[in-house]
DNA sequence: CGTAGCTTTGAGTGTTATCAACTCTCGTGG
DNA sequence: CCACGAGAGTTGATAACACTCAAAGCTACG
């Protein structure tokens, strides 16, 4: 298969690994269940499995066979167009869940690639449906997971359809910002796991339009750029580009509108 | 409200209907359930709604009270940027639940609008999430419907990020079509309900573009045009075009959808 | 260290948005 | 019955934003 064996050999001692002292827990699946359930989860959940990067997780038409949380590192999910272009949909960060989207056909209709060395939890499909019955908070949690990626997909579609090139990055490194925030690192300092390519598969543009995006956020003081390091020094600034500036100050350089 | 009560007044009587009979259960929620099991999603259904052209279903902020299954008519949804500019998120033909990406909040994160007139069948959520524990293939079903819609809105950022103009209107025709043909229609003969304007609101594109494509495809003998009335004359040719057909279009590869 | 991949920057091009004018349809009211 | 106006759609001219092609600099890793 794609991911080696190798992989999953490591600390085999640590796969009984315990949601409650995991400390995503608030952001992933367990979200609103009690002591009693959590523990019925952490049964549930069959392994962990460690990717290296560019390991594939699952790849298109796999069946589906398990969700899974990410528990450290970052992956990427793209899809391929007939002619090689690539869209990527999404990047997971720690403590958000893969794998929905093969649900109604029971089928992966993307791949999912890990950008760096990846820890995810597998949480076996059958047996989180049974749960999911005999836990009502679960099934709500789940269905809501299932909502938030919807409209976390909407916000994407937003972005291509409506935003320009500046804004579409602005609100990208915005939306990391935060997310990194909720992980509780930085949210004006980080290290960005993908490429370049990746960013532009991502956002609809080119990696040059990217690229150049990056250097003119520098030239204007928005962020430095150092590679892949990243440092926001005008969150506020980078909001108001998104045109969703609540605590706009007078960063409008071009009227966008 | 939004809607009129005056719309619900009429046919009254009508309000029990029942999905046993109801030409879309095969697409809609009913998939797979026993009959037992639709009578008991029968008693839950509160009633039926219908709205005129231009009515609102539920606006972005609304509390998420229900999900909807489209009985007959059409309905956009869209959300609003910052400026003014709106992303359509989707049409949604009969058949097809509205309201799935309020379940993350409780929320409504978008407007739904009817294109003409239009009659919903109204599943109180309360209802739907006990019957859904009640019944595992309720369950399943419900997180089948949501998971089709990620996969909806992937396959538009497909086409938002990667297709040009072309690509992005034939494969929004071909997808009409599709849908058509599932609902007992013809498949190469049909009337649009939204505007240009929709449309590019929906692809982003200007609506000018739109209605520059539709008069191109016409000179090419792809489609015949008359307003909103469409035929389409050569459904391979446009498939061809959605997998990027300006160059040489020897594609050897299925479409995706 | 050397190579391969990633990133930056430049120059030129093109697809698509924007602005604008005109037509057509349809419903309303004079 | 026709004039009128509003909304929708078509078509043309122009220009901008982002893509493509190209080359050089940089980074990382064996």
């Amino acid at each position: 298969m794609s991911t080696k064996e190798g992989a999953t050999v490591v600390n085999l001692n640590r796969m009984k690994h315990a949601c409650r002292e995991c400390s995503l827990r608030e952001l992933c699946l367990p979200v609103g269940l009690s002591d009693t359930d959590i523990r019925s989860l952490e049964n549930m959940i069959k392994r962990r499995k460690t990717l290296k990067k560019g390991d594939f997780l699952y790849r298109v038409g796999d069946p589906l066979s398990a969700l899974y949380a990410v528990s450290s590192g970052s992956i990427k999910t793209s899809e391929l167009a007939h002619d090689g272009d690539i869209q990527i949909t999404g990047f997971h960060l720690p403590g958000e869940l893969l794998g929905i989207d093969a649900i109604s056909t029971d089928l992966h209709p993307c791949d999912a690639v890990a950008l760096e060395t990846t820890v995810v939890c597998e949480l076996p499909m059958g047996k989180l449906e049974d749960l999911a019955r005999d836990i009502p908070s679960l099934q709500r949690q789940l269905l809501r997971v299932l909502s938030r990626e919807i409209v976390q997909d909407e916000n994407l579609l937003m972005m291509l359809g409506k935003m320009n090139a500046e804004a579409r990055l602005a609100a990208c490194l915005v939306s990391f910002s935060e997310r990194f925030e909720r992980l509780g690192h930085s949210g004006t300092k980080f290290k960005l796991s993908m490429s370049r390519q990746d960013l532009g598969d991502y956002l609809g543009l080119a990696l040059e339009t990217v690229s150049r995006l990056f250097s003119r956020f520098q030239e204007e003081g928005l962020i430095r750029v150092e590679g892949r390091h990243i440092q926001l020094l005008n969150l506020a600034g980078l909001r108001a580009l998104t045109g969703k500036g609540a605590a706009g100050q007078g960063s409008r350089h071009q009227p966008v509108a």
